[in-house]
DNA sequence: TCTGGGGTCCTAGGACCC
DNA sequence: TCTGGGGTCCTAGGACCC
């Protein structure tokens, strides 16, 4: 059997869990100025509060509304000790966000699934003083599903055979995959709950949602064979992006963030050894279109001398006149193993680039163990 | 006081190769 | 000379997830 984790509210239950005066309150964890609501309690949801709602509506809506500021170090934090806990029952974890996952107690016959679930769900509450909710299937959409249906702190068990009848009365969008766009195109056409996608002719539904309709109808009708995948492995790109308070229409002044994002973006891979050979430019205006321009790398690279002449061109071949931008990005896609010293045999080329790599690492240690003593505290 | 920030995956068209 | 078809890579955009 499959169990899904899904925390609720998890950045305002760890606030409350560090801060009990906030417990029983409407509170949020947002951004301020043009931010929006990423996490709300209970109370808050009660006043029509939530997420991913604009901050400010939400202060209109629930002027008394508590806005705390998000500290995503505590929340990694407790995420990792939340999934230890996890880890415990089963090695067979695996985490699909920060406030979500997969575990598998299938192999072992003596461990009922549902009691192991319910420690599990006692020991976060326990120690942590989040509250989760478990959803228990034979495979992980339904469990997925089923930890959603009824939060928080619910414990739902779709015994093996009835994940069709479990599902069937669900209206579309419970489905994963089913978003805003798809929901209102199924429903377009007629098909409002799962049962009626999982009864709906092929032939149809492949004309309402082409290529993904096979694997549409599987779902519905409780099918899935994915596995739970104990190591998620590496992550496929790593992107910065930033809205401004105000839009803004200076093109230096976007060319200096992203210089800013470019070194932070370059420090990480370089931290976890990877190069990359294609990199993103996005602004999206204030008409909220997204715009992007992309180059790639005959080879991954990390360094400064080879990203920075590329920002001035690819924002020119983004930058539209008279139109101000609300948000600026910047992503490195293509992922690679960094390569190193050590590497034979080496051209002129790629020795300049192994030096450049090496004092660019060394740049990015020393600023590392600077930063504490400038600052007073580490990162 | 409209609409964040981190991602993943898919599609469609064009370039290019054989 | 006016033309096929398969395969791959690249780019831009968009839907979706938490």
């Amino acid at each position: 059997m499959i169990v899904h984790l899904d925390a609720y509210a998890f950045f305002v239950s760890v606030e409350q869990a560090e801060n009990p005066d906030l417990r029983g309150k409407p509170v949020a964890v947002g951004g301020e100025l043009r931010g929006i609501i990423a996490s709300a309690s209970y109370e808050a949801r009660k006043f029509g509060v939530y997420t991913p709602m604009p901050s400010a509506k939400a202060k209109k809506v629930c002027p008394q509304l508590i806005i705390v500021h998000g500290d995503f170090r505590r929340y990694r934090d407790y995420s990792r000790r939340m999934f230890d806990f996890a880890e415990k029952f089963t090695p067979f974890v695996e985490r699909t966000s920060i406030d979500e996952g997969y575990f598998d107690l299938g192999s072992n016959p003596h461990t009922d699934p549902v009691t192991a679930a319910k420690r599990l769900q006692q020991r976060i509450w326990n120690e942590l003083g989040i509250t989760v909710s478990l959803g228990i299937a034979s495979n992980k959409l339904v469990a997925q599903v089923a930890s959603k249906l009824r939060k928080p702190n619910a414990l739902v068990e779709v015994p093996a055979g009835e994940e069709r009848t479990f599902l069937a009365p669900l209206e579309c969008h419970w489905l994963p995959g089913v978003g805003p766009k798809l929901s209102a195109r199924l429903r377009e056409v007629g098909l409002r709950f799962i049962w009626q996608i999982a009864e709906a002719p092929m032939p149809f539904l492949a004309q309402v949602t082409g290529n993904y309709a096979m694997q549409l109808q599987q779902h519905a009708r409780g099918l899935d064979t994915r596995e739970v995948i104990a190591d998620p492995g590496d992550a496929k790109s790593y992107g910065m992006q930033e809205t401004f308070g105000e839009n803004v229409t200076s093109k230096p002044f976007i060319l200096q963030t992203l210089h800013t994002m470019a070194d932070e973006l370059m420090s990480k891979l370089r931290r976890d050894r990877k190069a990359a050979r294609t990199v993103t430019v996005r602004l999206r205006y204030n008409d909220m279109r997204d715009v992007s321009h992309a180059i790639s790398f005959p080879a991954a690279t990390n360094l400064e001398t080879d990203i920075y002449p590329l920002l001035p061109r690819l924002l020119r071949e983004t930058w539209e006149r008279h139109t101000s931008v609300r948000l600026v990005g910047l992503r490195f896609t293509n992922l690679q193993e960094a390569q190193i010293q050590g590497e034979l045999p080496l051209d002129a080329a790629s020795a300049r680039r192994t030096r450049q790599y090496d004092a660019a690492r060394l740049l990015d240690e020393m600023r590392a163990r600077a930063l504490p003593l400038v600052r007073g505290h580490s990162l």
